[in-house]
DNA sequence: ATAGTTTTGTACCGATCGGTCCTGAATTGC
DNA sequence: GCAATTCAGGACCGATCGGTACAAAACTAT
């Protein structure tokens, strides 16, 4: 009975988490995500509210994509295999694009800390998630409760490590070997 | 021959980077830094140049006082113990203040990535210089070049890690705990 | 005391911020 | 074709951004 839209909304969306998780929540303006998305504003608001819900609606997705991309790695893994291969997750997955901005939970928790602390803890709280799936995957290899809640923060510790590197940008040949020596000192306390 | 200073330079430069490090650099406006450091608008453009420079200084002056911390604390104790004892900093030295708003190499390197590459990795840098301080260390411990490198790479993945958690404002006891456990299997791994 | 110099407070600047409003265009059901 | 409805583009909003200009206040040297 009216005229239909004329943008994919999920894919306005999409495109608005790449830019939030390469500049960061302040650093990218309203003109900046329109210009992304290529929507008017108009319509920016009308199927996102604001800004703000907007990013965090990202939020959320990143964190379920990032569980998701999690459990699936630890199901057709070894417990250990698939830790690894998540860790190395964010290395060149495709050429250039996405290897080096990090984490969107990571960089969120930090940006938002002190500014905007409900994000702040929203995306840490993901993390925690994040990490009580390191827990579930190590129980799985038998080892004591106690060791696997040690070793899923110190393994946690890590991972935010490996996501600064990143967004370090240090070559993803360094990279690489963090992982692979973490992990082999990780693996002997097990 | 003319009207004195009314104000202590250094002292309004540490105030404003105690502003920066709760706050970051795009959400310290202007208006937050002047009243944080109690001057007025046409001191700060006399003393300091201008934002951007006056974070630079707060930078680089943060970074001096980490490095000679560290330095200091690896002087006077066996490496590993030294090293524990740098990573253990971040945790309550003062109550509340400074104790959860991680370390601002790792928070500039990762909010101003892909927004002003300079300042990114001017603070990467600092990192870097960091992690050299972290090898040179662990090769006192007398273990062969390769794994100093190898591991302090690993450290710094570990402090990064911990400074996360701290910003996160993860429990002053979780990070004990981490920082115990990181230490428990960096030792077994030398 | 006064002239000379520098600091300080503040009014002001253009640019941009996130967000609203309104108009005209587009599409549908009838 | 026409009325009803919803869309998209962009003008417009007050607030705030970082930065400048300028005049009054404060101090020193003589």
């Amino acid at each position: 009975m009216a005229r239909p839209v004329e943008f994919d909304r999920t894919l306005a969306r999409d495109r608005a988490l790449l830019l939030f998780w390469r500049r960061g929540y302040q650093a990218a303006s309203l003109s900046d995500l329109l210009a992304a998305m290529e929507i008017s504003r108009s319509s920016f608001y009308a199927a996102f509210g604001d800004k703000r819900a907007l990013f965090l609606e990202c939020l959320d997705l990143f964190a379920a994509r990032t569980l998701n991309f999690l459990n699936g790695t630890l199901e057709t893994n070894p417990p250990l295999d698939g830790l690894k291969r998540f860790f190395e997750m964010g290395l060149g997955r495709m050429g250039d694009g996405e290897s080096h901005w990090g984490c969107l939970l990571v960089n969120t928790s930090l940006e938002m800390a002190g500014v905007d602390d409900a994000l702040s803890q929203r995306a840490s709280a993901h993390l925690a998630q994040v990490q009580a799936a390191f827990e579930a995957s190590l129980l799985k290899t038998g080892c004591s409760p106690q060791k696997a809640a040690d070793l899923s923060a110190v393994l946690m510790l890590l991972l935010e490590g490996l996501r600064v590197s990143s967004r370090r940008a240090l070559p993803p040949e360094t990279q690489r070997n963090q992982i692979h020596t973490a992990f082999r000192i990780v693996d002997a306390a097990l």
